[in-house]
DNA sequence: AATTAGCACTCGACTAATTAGAGTGCTAAT
DNA sequence: ATTAGCACTCTAATTAGTCGAGTGCTAATT
């Protein structure tokens, strides 16, 4: 446990820190206007701090600089809880400026964010749970291709093109997509897979001549794409960042911000509230350097989607909490706003 | 005009300053296999080169470095033109894989490009002046909001959600996409505007009660989206070459590519042919430490979009040129595939 | 006349050596 | 309990010194 004292510095520390990048030595803090104790006194209380592990020295006659233990701390306990209905507004502004599409939002949403904070933002989903089939249909082309367009609940649009199989003529597609009509509408989009084995495959091999080849091309339709998508922002805004001198830093951090896959997954460790994850803390090797800040969105009582702010372990962190508290709100507001009708 | 001897010497300079990012010295070309002089000759050779501004010191006794107007000299006259029928066959192998959309296709060649050559790849386009609609349509997702679809001739498919006013019904939307239908059907994509100003307005006049809402949301939906889209790949790739080693170059690079209004505005001058600029050629200031080569690829006689490869000045060459030239031909069999049975 | 060997010279890259200054820890005074 | 004072430590910046790659020029060689 911290005495008043103590807690005192090291946030003064911190937030030092926060501006300057650059270590905190004990004449700095005296000079603070909410501190009045002498150099030798703070000298003191941060030889405690650093045996307690929670600041660090660069080396033996250096200022301090907050270890990771230090900004864990900070976050638990030295900034104040975001309130409940902190508002920005940020996507009422966006519907405004005539966005209306989920996608348009999101994506404007990270813009924003990153503009903002200055830091790299990551947008996840929204994932529609709720998500079926409302309509699927086939447009032919030209006599050797057509695409399949699937339209879902949510206004979500998927669309594939196909080469038609020299064997299969308009009528049979025509049935086809009348089959498909027939068994998917209402359908989950994750039990897609499932019916077109099962059902759908079985019809199809009683209607349609030469059903194999359509089948295999449906298959890949639906299989392949996974519709949650992930927007992120302001990947050169890491570049502003003191610490960032190092091109092999910069270079493994670019690395990982084209690996979608590895950040998606991150994102989908989020879970309702604000969740801080401090540089060792993070699973991902890359980004052990890095504070990943996450949150997540809701579609009345399930999270549908994730936030997230990736910056130095030096983050302005209360900033940065208090945004994305917000966010997550106005998000899940904009959702239920949109399906309050369904 | 260069004596053999000298264009001798300044190619075997470039080549190798091309491979090492190293002031070639006269030493190492004389231990070359096909020069057969010795050190002092090259030197005056060296000399004479730079006399005539083809290459340059970096400080009074350094090896000699090739100056823009060296790279050009070499462009012009010291890199085999590549032969009409170079095939790599790389859209071929992308379309084995399954791939069968423009989109999807393009995005491909986009990454294999960047992979290939390790510079930043670029490709613009299609942009389809010979887009037409196919097919429109209305799908209801609930009683306030609806998504409109549209898929022209090429597959490509756009879709936008939008609330529906008030004071329209179903049978309404109906109506309203007939209209849309039978008067946009075959229409050119860039037209589509003006027919919604004047035909369909006025018949969603005639036969739609308060045409005016929804008519409003129609023009959002087709006139926002500019539909020739720009694929950038290789984005951090620029980091593996040597000469980014500062911070402020790594930053100006990575401003600009956020650009992309900028960078569609420097293929759109590609044409027909395989187009250098070298350093301080370019426009862009924010890219007069780089080599931009460019091709554009066609559908018939028309450009219809453009590729581009961005790299330091000290650029493989050979090999981009080559590679582009051959990918621009291939672009431009898939279109002519593609579209000759429609 | 063209080429090459030889040599003095230049300049960047690297390595010590030196210094200034910010900051510490400890002791003794308040 | 707090603080002034002081010796000590370590980095960052500067300076000096050395090495070597490479040049330009001259004179010898082919």
């Amino acid at each position: 446990m911290l005495t008043a004292r103590q807690m005192l510095i090291l946030q003064v520390i911190i937030d030092d820190f926060i501006k300057s990048a650059q270590p905190v030595g004990s004449r700095t803090i005296s000079k603070k206007d909410n501190v009045s104790y002498s150099p030798a006194t703070i000298r003191n209380v941060m030889a405690d701090l650093e045996e307690m592990g929670y600041i660090e020295k660069t080396h033996s006659s250096s200022g301090r600089v907050p270890s990771e233990k230090g900004y864990r701390y900070y976050v638990d306990h030295l900034i104040p809880f975001p309130t409940k209905d902190d508002k920005i507004n940020m996507i009422e502004d966006i519907i405004k400026e005539g966005y209306f599409e989920f996608e348009q939002i999101v994506q404007k949403s990270a813009e924003i964010l990153s503009d903002i904070t200055n830091y790299t933002s990551f947008i996840l989903g929204p994932a529609m749970f709720e998500t079926r089939v409302k309509q699927l249909q086939i447009v032919t082309l030209s006599p050797t291709t057509a695409v399949v367009i699937l339209v879902t609940n949510t206004g979500y649009v998927e669309n594939r093109t196909f080469s038609i199989p020299d064997k299969i003529n308009a009528s049979d597609l025509e049935k086809v997509v009348n089959i498909l009509n027939d068994r998917l509408y209402d359908v989950p989009l994750e039990k897609i897979p499932e019916k077109l084995n099962s059902e759908v495959k079985d019809l199809m091999k009683t209607y349609v001549r030469d059903f194999r080849e359509i089948y295999k091309y449906l298959r890949a339709a639906f299989f392949s794409e996974q519709p949650v998508k992930l927007y992120i922002s302001g990947k050169a805004n890491i570049l502003m960042q003191p610490e960032f001198n190092d091109i092999e830093k910069i270079r493994s951090f670019y690395m990982m911000i084209e690996n979608e896959e590895k950040i998606a997954e991150l994102l989908k460790d989020a879970s309702d509230g604000i969740k801080v994850t401090i540089g060792n803390e993070n699973k991902l090797d890359a980004i052990k350097d890095f504070s990943l800040i996450t949150t997540s969105y809701q579609l009345g009582e399930e999270q549908v989607g994730a936030i997230g702010l990736l910056g130095p372990t030096r983050m302005e962190y209360k900033k940065v909490i208090t945004l994305l508290h917000a966010v997550s709100n106005e998000m899940s507001d904009m959702l239920h706003f949109w399906f309050k009708n369904n």
